[in-house]
RNA sequence: GGGCCUGUGGGCUAGCUUGGUAUACUUGUGGCUUUGGGAGCCAUUGACUCCGGUUCAAAUCCGGGCAGGCCCA
């Protein structure tokens, strides 16, 4: 499918690093256009750092230096000079960030700090590689906070959330908000909440995360401001990032054996226009298949007419493999009526619009196909889960009956490490909004009020 | 980290065992014809992953590099 809707090219001769394609760019930017809105509506600024990282920079904060060592690339040689600082290619930019912070930052007035950048970043990734899911060159957004308290680093966590539902009501996109267990936090975090969702092999694929740091990155990185009372303090921090992961969801929750079912809010094409042509009425059905066009564009949907030399039929097959959420079909008959055909791509329904109320009656069905693919994907992952008592009930292998699963846990790390390994299967944490629960740990039988959830991930 | 496998026009692929002429389909281009669910006909462009070795001769055999895939940890 990505090679068909020519989303990217994976044929680039390192492993990992695709080409965007058109297609792919256009899709992947109207995502990172709702993430600029939603930061900058509330109050983050954006900026733009340098890629590389000295060394030394690099590894003063221990715990994240030990999560990202084996996979950071180096720039070891400029010229035909080695280089005395080496210099990290960044996997994520604390580093790179948290100096400048500690310059920027002076006193209580200016805090919070909120900012955020959408860039390229690096890991060297040892698995098999896969578009937009694991890849070596990320594209993401990070966003990257400085509070003068906890509560208050709390609180933009609570916002973070807030972002993140807006955004993903755009992309119809349903999702878990777990906090992750102790050892699978993010190298350095106070605590992690991990955004997951749940691929149609019923794997889950994690899109983003946010962390609450506390003082643990501001201590070693010495940013402090001055208190209302003359005191210097060490600021508390919050980070939260998605990446091209999401496009990757996209892919995968809405899409179908016919090809991709894009959003409407992220389709580079919301509507397609195909004439139907014959060689008596060519001239008719294309003016009026133009005067459609720019009456669409006019009313703010991006349309496309195809008006390629090729036949109807094979048209229909390209933009459905590409995913154009409404196809509206014009040819002789239409004119007649004064009507024009529609096909959704999501149900393939298909009626009629009046030409006279074109532009509301196109808006009213792209509202809909919103409305439905996100309630459609909310439900498959909500019927996803499965509680269980026993992990015996947990498949050995990978079959279509694994589910996500949830379970009572003590809380502790050796029945958490003890039911991964047992069954080939990962934690992905606790209810970050917590869910009534009373039950029994699944290892020890402890009776605890702790749910967890867990799943084989991509 | 360990093991196995693969690299042939833009895509997919035959040929490799047994060395000699590179095959089909598709795509692209031009033309004719056609248009309410992947039309047809004619013409045409376009390839052996790289370096080295063996040989009169290498896509084919050997060595190495690069790239990719799979399995195990």
């Amino acid at each position: 499918m990505v090679e068909r809707a020519a989303l990217s090219d994976k044929r680039y001769p390192i492993k990992g690093m695709n080409v965007w394609t058109p297609y792919g760019w256009k899709i992947m930017r109207f995502v990172d256009t709702y993430i600029r809105r939603e930061l900058d509506a509330t109050g983050h600024d954006e900026v733009c750092f340098p890629l590389l990282i000295p060394e030394t920079e690099f590894k003063k904060e221990k715990d994240h230096i030990k999560g990202f060592d084996s996979e950071v690339y180096w720039v070891t040689h400029a010229g035909l000079n080695e280089l005395d600082v080496r210099l990290v290619v960044r996997p994520t930019s604390e580093t790179a960030m948290y100096p400048m912070f500690a310059l920027w930052v002076r006193s209580h007035q200016d805090l919070p700090l909120k900012t955020y950048q959408i860039v390229n970043t690096f890991r060297y990734e040892t698995k098999q590689t896969r578009p937009f899911i694991r890849v070596r060159e990320i594209h993401f957004f990070e966003s990257h906070t400085c509070h003068d308290s906890e509560e208050d680093a709390q609180r933009q966590i609570e916002e973070d959330l807030e972002i993140l539902r807006r955004i993903m009501k755009e992309l119809c996109l349903p999702y878990f908000l777990l906090r992750r267990t102790e050892w699978d936090k993010f190298p350095g975090a106070h605590y992690t909440v991990g955004i997951d969702t749940v691929m149609p092999n019923y794997r889950t694929l994690q899109l983003g995360s946010v962390h609450h740091y506390r003082t643990n990155f501001s201590v070693p990185y010495d940013i402090t401001y001055e208190d209302e009372n003359g005191e210097h303090k060490h600021v508390h921090q919050t980070t939260y990032g998605m990446s091209e992961r999401l496009l990757g969801a996209l892919i995968s929750v809405h899409g179908d054996d016919d090809g991709l079912v894009l959003p409407p809010a992220v389709a580079p094409f919301q509507v397609v226009i195909v004439p139907i042509l014959s060689k008596k009425n060519a001239e008719v059905v294309t003016a009026a298949a133009e005067r459609l066009r720019d009456e669409l564009t006019a009313g703010g949907i991006r349309v496309k007419l195809d008006d390629r030399d090729d036949r109807p039929g094979s048209k229909f097959y390209d933009w459905e493999i590409k995913g154009v959420p409404l196809r509206l079909e014009l040819g002789g008959r239409d004119i007649e009526n004064n009507v024009v055909t529609f096909a959704r791509r999501d149900t393939s329904e298909k009626g009629t619009i009046g030409l006279e109320s074109l532009v509301p009656g196109v808006r009213l069905i792209l509202d809909t196909i919103m409305h439905d693919m996100e309630a459609k994907a909310w439900e498959f992952q909500n019927s996803s889960v499965r509680h269980i008592e026993s992990a015996d009930e947990i498949p050995k292998e990978d079959t279509a009956e694994q589910r996500v699963y949830s379970f009572g846990w003590c809380g502790c790390d050796e029945c958490g490490h003890a039911f991964e390994d047992a069954h080939d299967i990962k934690i992905l944490g606790t209810p970050y909004i917590p869910e009534e629960f009373e039950g029994k740990c699944i290892i020890c039988g402890k009776p605890t009020k702790t749910k967890a959830y867990a799943a084989r991930t991509m």
